[in-house]
DNA sequence: ATGCATGAGTT
DNA sequence: ACTCATGCATA
């Protein structure tokens, strides 16, 4: 297979049948849910098929679209995309999220206010009012859900900071890491603060409120019958924002921010109660079709390569330009990849589940980010 | 399930 | 140019 390099991305010019945006092949995908077994060190690490395109090179991943018809870089598709949802953002940009706790030691840590704590603290925020000032087409309409348990995205509000007091959670690795079969792991409450309300969805949830919330929602949606691909899917057409199958599959991973996950839980809790009171029924499911959109071919970066950018990132996360360019001149890659490889590479280690690997341990980043990590989640 | 990529919104 | 949310394409 010669991947990489020269392809088209022309899409939707493609005449070739109607290929099922989202080939649900439901059994597959749960069945694959479980490999928990080498979850553990198939991390970044994946070996490359038999090595075979060493890099991709494809300088511009324009110049492919040549069929005579415009002479802009990448034409917007014609076609209506699923891309354009309307995404809601507001001005909020909290920094609250992420940073788990990755202290292996439930010792209470340092007094410091880091701030972004994974486990934030319960109460404090709350959604003071939404007024949406920009806000237009905004199909994501927050007056559905009457508020945010981030109280971030949909009104704007901002207090000055976050109490932190995030109690220290140890991670409690769990379950299904073991053995194939048998992972179903009761749900054990843990409430870290005495007198308080409940974890429902009022305020802010605990990153175990998450971490619980997410189990339970795959369980259930495997019980059900659907695949992360419906309900993504699902979710377009009860609240008009579609996700990808992708997205939930990080979401039952908790491999998203703490922000983020705040954000889609309510939506899935709500699909969850809708999936389940109309298990009965006949489900319509709305199939959009999946419009084309060109996109430059992902480029395959070498093991050895790989190995390079880690090192570096170990010592600088945040390369400037310069850096970039000497790394992605002696790594022969180009500036972009290199660029984006490294903003990738960051993001991963504000996910709650660590990039399995290598804990920075001792030196954090180089000072925004606080070391932190959700603890290790062994991954289902 | 994930790696690389795009883009809006910030800084 | 970065961060963040998200997803296509792929392993």
């Amino acid at each position: 297979m010669a991947t990489a390099a020269s392809n088209h991305y022309s899409v939707l010019t493609t005449p070739s049948s109607a290929p099922p945006p989202h080939s649900e092949s439901g059994s597959m995908q749960q069945a694959a849910a479980y490999r928990d077994a080498h979850t553990l060190l198939q991390n970044d690490y994946s070996t490359l098929p038999g090595g075979g395109h060493p890099l991709s090179h494809a300088h511009q991943w324009i110049t492919a679209l040549s069929h005579g018809d415009t002479g802009a870089p990448w034409p917007p598709s014609p076609l209506g995309d699923q891309d354009v949802k309307p995404v809601l953002h507001d001005s909020d940009r909290e920094e609250l999220q992420n940073s788990s706790s990755r202290h292996p030691h439930p010792a209470h840590q340092q007094p410091h206010h880091d701030a972004r704590a994974w486990r934030t603290s319960t109460a404090s925020t709350h959604i003071p009012g939404m007024t949406t000032s920009e806000g237009q087409s905004l199909v994501y309409s927050q007056s559905a859900f009457g508020l945010m348990p981030g109280g971030e995205q949909g009104g704007m509000h901002h207090h000055p900071l976050r109490d932190e007091e995030h109690h220290s959670h140890s991670p409690h690795l769990s379950e299904h890491g073991g053995g194939p079969g048998a992972h179903q792991q009761p749900l054990s409450h843990h409430h870290q603060h005495g007198g308080h309300h409940d974890q429902s969805d009022e305020d802010t949830p605990t990153s175990d409120e998450l971490e619980q919330f997410a189990k339970q929602f795959k369980q259930r949606r495997i019980k059900l019958g659907f695949t992360q691909a419906d309900v993504g899917l699902a979710l377009g057409t009860l609240y008009g924002n579609v996700f990808s199958q992708t997205t939930i599959c990080r979401f039952e991973a908790l491999q998203l921010s703490f922000k983020n996950m705040c954000k889609l839980k309510p939506l899935l809790n709500k699909w969850l109660e809708e999936a389940d009171s109309t298990s009965g029924s006949p489900t319509s499911l709305d199939k959009i079709a999946a419009q084309g959109r060109k996109r430059k071919k992902r480029t395959s970066i070498e093991v050895g390569v790989k190995g390079a950018l880690e090192s570096h990132f170990l010592k600088c996360p945040k390369p400037g330009a310069a850096e970039i360019n000497s790394l992605a001149d002696s790594l022969q890659l180009e500036k972009e990849v290199v660029r984006v490889w490294f903003c990738n590479r960051r993001q991963k280690e504000k996910r709650m589940t660590p990039v399995g690997g290598q804990i920075p341990g001792g030196e954090d980043m180089y000072g925004d980010t606080p070391p932190h990590h959700g603890g290790q989640t062994p991954v289902q």
